[in-house]
RNA sequence: GCUGGAGUAGCUCAGUUGGUAGAGCAGCUGAUUCGUAAUCAGCAGGUCGGGGGUUCGAGUCCCCCCUACAGCUCCA
């Protein structure tokens, strides 16, 4: 019996029933063979050894692609519990799997693990890879599966296969003395991994549930290549360099301290950041038809509980008592936003309102998820409600994500977008929260835009399309959010004048595009590194003298560019050229002005530009005027 | 909130078996007047995160808090 496999490169070449990948991968190239991971069947990973039957289309997997990467770290995984299992001897182990980068294993051990562990788990890995140890697959039925897994005592693994459908395929995966559930597939030796390094500790609850017992988990990284580990311990280095948080301190543009864990304050560096992209965000609002509001930071409980707050949100809101009545602290915007549109009758021709606001709020966030300005206690949410008829939901939409991709134009990075779904804690039924859901995904396939699904992620109120951004270290964050919202309006009996005469229920959405102004910066600081665009920089422009004798020079030149609107700042201190240029590198300035005796005698300034060095002399009036159109244009 | 390591000068860190707190950078003062990533010298700077305890004596040992960090869980 002979079949047609088609090759990784398209072609086709017959084969003998029965070949594996790893024999195929032979054929082709033994180089291919021997960097391959594990294959790819009609677009299903399977290991190397699996015999093929029937014709095919085969992939092989290396360390290049994404699918064998994850099947080179999962089976690291399983390498890390055999070296687990040889140094705490009845340890009992959770889950293994492979992440983005590396993979972790949990483990239920009376020893708690030291960092000394770690080194030891490393050297012990390392071992067993030069040992050649190989996968062996194994099906067995459950009853057999139970008994193997509860004779070892291992729970996890048994609650695992009891959690397994009926007619699913149960495997057993051997490698060195260690027998693991899992559906692999799996590389075919362990001699493959040349570089092993664990990276981290930390506690995880079993299946992720807060009523579950903590397990151990240990993060690591295999590579095939020594090579790979070195390169990837270095860009995790540099990726540690653009955190926001060293960033912030370093440049002064924020600080959190002691005395308020999760409020930060904004130093005057970080204010002009902050005050730059409020300006830009108010004059794009401004051509989108928003009107700019403010509502209180406190208001009274009784609202709360008229928005649903109170019942859904109360764990995470501040409180305090006024003359004998109770107040929160808004976690939200929203139900200001409410009184404000009934503080007037509104009539069909009014809609679309759209209200925006910069609301500072705030919410008791729990102490472990602080973190920087990413997550903090009090933010100020670039809010605005779209109050409008249900025939406008569709137009709504799409100007906000319009609206959205201008705000995040001047920064250039990266997003994404996701529809979150109804959530277990929500408010009304599940026909409604059909009707908003398909609107907004309807909005975003009109606009062709794709998107993931994200089930049971939404607000309470509300379905939501979401703008992810990932941070230096590989963290996403949510920035944006529009929220269709069919709750709010109720809960207020919001209403406008119909054509007709009569009352009805106006439709909401409730969005914030940077998503918080905090967190935002915190974005765009790990993007640019701290080297911000010419617009949005705290300082544009520092310039130094070479010696004293140029030092009113410089501070003229200084005074004229402030004058013309440019943030400006002059290094006349007696010390060497060599150091102020250090000193304001580090600050990151976008241009370094070098004044000298020729400089002086010309008019003119030395110009130094960031990340680009000397890029040549130029006269005062004409650098100004170029200066001023790179603010305008908003570069990155 | 939970788990794990951690907190010493503004910053980065050293500090032996418990015995008078140290360095570099930054800061201040002086000298130097210099052409594109660190000029030299001097001075000052700390209730060792906070509170208890053990001890003749605690940065160091024990207990309780607080905070930042990594992760889990939760979220803009």
């Amino acid at each position: 019996m002979s079949m047609m496999i088609t090759l990784p490169d398209g072609s086709k070449k017959q084969f003998d029933a029965g070949v594996t990948p790893l024999e195929v991968a032979k054929s082709i190239s033994q180089g291919l063979a021997k960097a391959a991971l594990a294959a790819k069947v009609n677009g299903k990973v399977v290991d190397l050894a699996t015999p093929l039957n029937g014709d095919a289309a085969l992939a092989i997997l290396t360390f290049d692609d994404e699918d064998g990467k994850h099947v080179f770290w999962h089976s690291s995984a399983h390498i890390m519990a055999d070296a687990v299992q040889h140094l705490f001897p009845g340890t009992k182990f959770g889950i293994g799997p492979a992440i983005k980068e590396g993979f972790y294993y949990d483990f239920d051990s009376e020893h708690v693990f030291t960092p000394e562990d770690l080194l030891a788990i490393e050297k012990e890995m390392l071992r067993i890879a030069q040992s050649k140890a190989e996968f062996q697959r194994s099906e067995v039925c459950r009853e057999d599966a139970l008994k193997t897994f509860g004779n070892r005592k291992e729970i996890y693994k048994v609650e695992l296969i009891e959690g397994l459908a009926d007619d699913a395929v149960i495997s057993t995966y051997q490698v060195g003395d260690f027998l693991d559930l899992c559906a692999g597939p799996h590389i075919p030796s362990s001699e493959r991994i040349k570089a092993v390094k664990l990276l981290s500790l930390a506690g995880a609850y079993w299946r992720g549930s807060e009523k579950n017992k903590m397990l151990q988990r240990i993060y690591a990284i295999t590579f095939p290549k020594k090579e790979m580990l070195d390169d990837y311990l270095f860009r995790l280095e540099e990726a540690k360099k653009r955190d926001h948080r060293k960033i912030g301190a370093e440049l002064g543009l924020f600080t959190i301290m002691d005395e308020g864990p999760g409020f930060p304050f904004f130093l005057p560096k970080g204010m002009i950041i902050r005050n730059e992209l409020e300006n830009f965000w108010r004059e794009e609002h401004g051509k989108w038809g928003y009107q700019e509001i403010k509502t209180p930071i406190m208001l009274n409980q009784q609202l709360w509980e008229r928005s649903g707050h109170w019942d859904h949100y109360k764990e995470n809101m501040y409180y305090t008592t006024i003359d004998e009545e109770n107040y929160c602290i808004k976690p939200m915007n929203c139900p200001g936003g409410m009184l404000v549109y009934r503080t007037q009758m509104h009539s069909y021709r009014e809609l679309p309102i759209r209200m925006s606001e910069l609301g500072l709020v705030h919410r008791h966030e729990m102490s472990g998820v602080l973190h920087g300005l990413m997550r903090v206690r009090c933010f100020t949410q670039d809010d605005a409600h779209i109050f409008m008829l249900p025939s406008q939901i569709q137009d709504e939409i799409r100007g906000v994500v319009q609206l959205t991709d201008i705000l995040y134009k001047p920064f250039g990075f990266n997003y994404w977008l996701e529809v979150s779904t109804k959530p277990e804690k929500a408010m009304g039924d599940d026909a409604i929260w059909n009707i908003a859901t398909k609107a907004l995904c309807d909005a975003l396939d009109e606009m062709g835009r794709p998107y993931k699904i994200n089930e049971g992620d939404g607000a309470f109120y509300g379905p939501k399309i979401d703008f992810k951004i990932e941070d230096s270290l590989g963290r996403i964050w949510q920035c944006g959010t529009i929220q269709l919202d069919f709750q709010m309006p109720e809960k207020f009996d919001l209403t406008y004048v119909g054509e007709d005469g009569a009352k009805h229920r106006p439709v909401m959405i409730h969005r914030a595009l940077f998503g918080s102004i905090e967190r935002f910066i915190g974005i765009i600081t790990e993007h640019f590194a701290g080297a911000f665009p010419l617009w949005i920089s705290p300082v544009q422009v520092r310039v130094m003298n070479i010696t004293d004798s140029q030092k009113a020079y410089a501070e003229a030149v200084t005074e004229q560019l402030k004058a013309a609107g440019i943030r400006a700042e002059v290094d006349a201190r007696n010390e060497k050229i060599g150091y102020k240029i250090r000193e304001a590198q580090g600050q990151k300035i976008n241009y370094m002005l070098v004044v000298g005796d020729k400089e002086m005698a010309e008019g003119t300034v030395a110009v130094r530009k960031r990340g680009e060095g000397d890029v040549g002399a130029r006269k005062v009036e004409k650098l100004i005027t170029d200066l001023l159109e790179e603010i305008k244009n908003k570069a990155y």
